[in-house]
DNA sequence: CGATTACTTGAAATTAATCAATCCACGTGG
DNA sequence: CCACGTGGATTGATTAATTTCAAGTAATCG
């Protein structure tokens, strides 16, 4: 294993990047990459993942089935998330299944080790439950706002939120209309009639799968 | 403090149930309780709160204030509940409020310590993280019902799950209809007429706050 | 190039919000 | 002890938003 290309992986993430640089080395020591091809599936609901998994480039989307056999999106992963999950509940089953969505990168760590980890380093614990505490209050932000914002709003901020993690407000989206449409709990028609709402009140332009934002503002006082 | 008193509180957190019994004496040594009379504001949005909060007895409310200015329920905490967040974010302001819905009791640990605990015992770090993550998976999980089904669902989720919490098929419901109808992201009317629907439909009895689960299948079907 | 899958568009049907009027329960003060 | 007032709950009628159904067009992949 490489392990300056190890190292950098682990400078990629906000959880690693406070530490100092002996203890990245020594985390960077326990990452083992793979590569997965577009549409690889990385693990299944069913499986048990020994792992702590860092996506350091791509897209890993991670879904449900539904109760009525449809596939539910629950969230697209980007380079520098990491799936905390899959390394704190030993041996448990995992409800999801994740996929990549484009060639994809991913740096793990064993279970056992990174809780040795975990043990040695409280800064990294305390690090990581800083995070996931962030992470609980944007999701009860996100779930309050699924229950009260109507679709257009929903919409609106999965732009915003795209366009942020790409960096550009002119940007490809990441998934095919219809998965944004069942990953906002919609469907493809109510997609289809907003954007072209969007775009004839100029707040947006778009073709085919590219997005460019005109009008941010605009966009943020839909959501 | 009454060291007893606070050993109580230590053994009624999961959290904490798994430490040995002398780190919970340490704990319970830093316990401060508090009792707060219905209807009193424990801390407002924009506080800065500095301070570990378990719930020992009662129920606490904590809301936001939505940009359309309505008050938004974002969750009851039940006793055994802890406020994570405001043990981890160091000086933040909170964005939201907690309310006693009925007399309280809080045992309380000053965030300086919590941290202290927190790197000196890697157990308790690593039991943290993994609540944590199964709350975020929870979550996750609500988030998506929250846009995927329909009202009627969204109240039989809530009443199985306030069922469970309180252990009982009969059971009084712990908010106020109006307030169960901002938690659920909807109307007085709608949460009335679905009552009301589910009477007829033999699948609850009601009356006033009184609910009685009847057919817990029905209901399950629901969600 | 053909077939499958995604996207768009329109019309009808459904769901839930809003508006408006009572009804009911509870606590307060007379 | 009772009348009254207030806030909560219910009910009906109306309106708005979104889904569903149906059809057709565009894009993609082997």
């Amino acid at each position: 294993m490489d392990l300056q290309h190890a190292l950098e992986c682990v400078n990629l993430v906000p959880l690693f990047r406070s530490l100092p640089q002996a203890q990245k080395v020594e985390v960077a020591k326990l990452i083992v990459q793979h590569k997965y091809a577009k549409g690889t599936i990385i693990y299944m609901a069913g499986d048990s993942v020994g792992h702590f998994l860092i996506l350091e480039a791509g897209q890993i989307k991670i879904s449900q089935v539904a109760a009525n056999g449809k596939e539910q999106l629950l969230k697209v992963m980007q380079p520098g998330d990491f799936d905390g999950e899959s390394a704190l509940f030993n041996g448990n089953q995992r409800n999801v299944t994740a996929t990549a969505l484009v060639d994809s990168n991913i740096c793990q760590i064993d279970q056992g080790a990174f809780q040795d980890l975990l043990k040695t380093s409280s800064q990294l614990a305390v690090k990581l439950l800083a995070i996931m505490s962030k992470q609980i209050s944007e999701l009860q932000e996100e779930k309050t706002l699924a229950s009260t914002t109507d679709t257009t709003g929903k919409l609106a901020k999965y732009l915003l939120e795209t366009s942020a993690a790409l960096g550009d407000k002119i940007f490809k989206l990441p998934l095919k209309k219809k998965d944004i449409a069942t990953y906002l709990g919609t469907t493809p028609e109510t997609i289809s009639r907003i954007f072209k709402q969007l775009t004839t009140d100029e707040i947006i332009e778009s073709s085919g799968s590219t997005v460019k934002i005109l009008d941010e503002d605009a966009l943020t006082d839909l959501v």
